[in-house]
DNA sequence: GACTCTATCTCGGTA
DNA sequence: TACCGAGGTAGAGTC
């Protein structure tokens, strides 16, 4: 990884054209070829940044780095301050844990958070415009679809009166009510579900946790 | 701007926990705080970080980072490659062309693009499911919704007939008729809003900028 | 390879 | 401040 601390000014003509007035910045040039240019505040983000694959041409102290779809980063550099390579290697790579798919599986595992008395007929019910998360009975044998996003918004909800609209069609099925499960479900998600007559839930992933016994809580 | 390169582990327990293995890494340590670990290689995101604000406690080789909802990042430093650090100051910032919201504003300015006659009642008009980007009166008086995107797309119909569908159960406005305005409307968006007495139009980003004297044309 | 969906999203806007 | 929508989204998974 190349380390340059500089004075410069950029340009980026792409998808937006963009300018960085002369300033005193880091650019970081990966093994991968991606070069990012940082300032020394604002998260994570770099300023501008190309990244691979890319060709980077570097001439008479302006940097040209060009995309395949001709995107051009144009480092226009006046003073370098500072420039260092180290070898870092290949990485690992991250393991994660605690995501979607996770609070999915908790509640095919124990449906009542989303309502008394749910029993589950079958996760990833097919219809004909894609999978509902969850196909379950209620007490009164009526048959819920279950949508579950970790955020819960607009889309959301459009996603579940699509798949509602085809389930209803199923005479063996209708009819079919619908509930949005979110760890957090937005005000407008809210209000376009229950305009539709679509209950929502909002669930704790950290309570679904503490209901299996399995999983350690780390704080 | 302090930047170490170091053999080191990675911990990070908060919305979701994980871990890095060890191996060599940039730690990259801005002037507002923030905290970036950065493998040589995928793009420009770092592997782990932490925002600002945080309390970086550095203690025996092991970092610990710790933000305001209780988030741990925990790096244990196994050697130090190489420690630098460089005053970059203030970065007088990005300078942005060319997005969608530069597109409402030209439109906010000078609806006629969209249709002979209007003018504008408000942009971000709130309904209960969202803003509507503009909304105008057409030269009868009659009220016009107008939703524009960079590229339009069906989602962009399906947003613009929620904000119909409750903008016409306003006794005030109704009846509310929609634009769809993009600079490029595919044609699956076209035939959507068609069937929805949806109107739409293209507009051309340069033209709009044209009639803005005050605005130079890069390209 | 193209498409879909998530994200410790980040970032900018406005109420 | 909180909420909402866009992004040069990036990145992972699926078809």
């Amino acid at each position: 990884m190349r380390l340059v601390i500089a004075r410069c000014t950029v340009d980026y003509v792409g998808r937006l054209t963009a300018h960085l007035p002369e300033a005193t910045r880091l650019l970081m040039v990966k093994a991968d070829g991606c070069v990012a240019i940082h300032a020394d505040g604002g998260a994570y983000k770099p300023l501008n940044w190309m990244n691979s694959p890319n060709t980077l041409v570097e001439e008479d102290g302006v940097w040209t780095v060009t995309g395949p779809k001709g995107e051009t980063l144009t480092i226009t550099i006046h003073e370098v301050l500072s420039d260092t390579d180290h070898p870092l290697g290949e990485d690992p790579g991250l393991q994660k844990d605690g995501v979607e798919a996770h609070i999915q599986e908790l509640l095919a595992a124990d449906p009542s958070p989303i309502g008394d008395g749910l029993t589950l007929v079958r996760r990833e019910y097919p219809t004909a415009v894609g999978p509902v998360d969850l196909l379950c009975r209620d007490a009164g044998g009526g048959a819920v679809a279950i949508e579950i996003k970790r955020r819960g918004e607009i889309d959301g909800v459009e996603q579940l009166t699509r798949y509602l609209d085809f389930l209803n069609r199923d005479p063996l099925l209708r009819p079919v009510r619908g509930v949005f499960v979110a760890q957090e479900v937005r005000p407008q998600a809210r209000v376009l579900a229950e305009d539709r007559g679509i209950g929502w839930v909002e669930v704790d992933y950290d309570d679904l946790r503490g209901i299996e016994p399995d999983v350690p809580r780390l704080f």
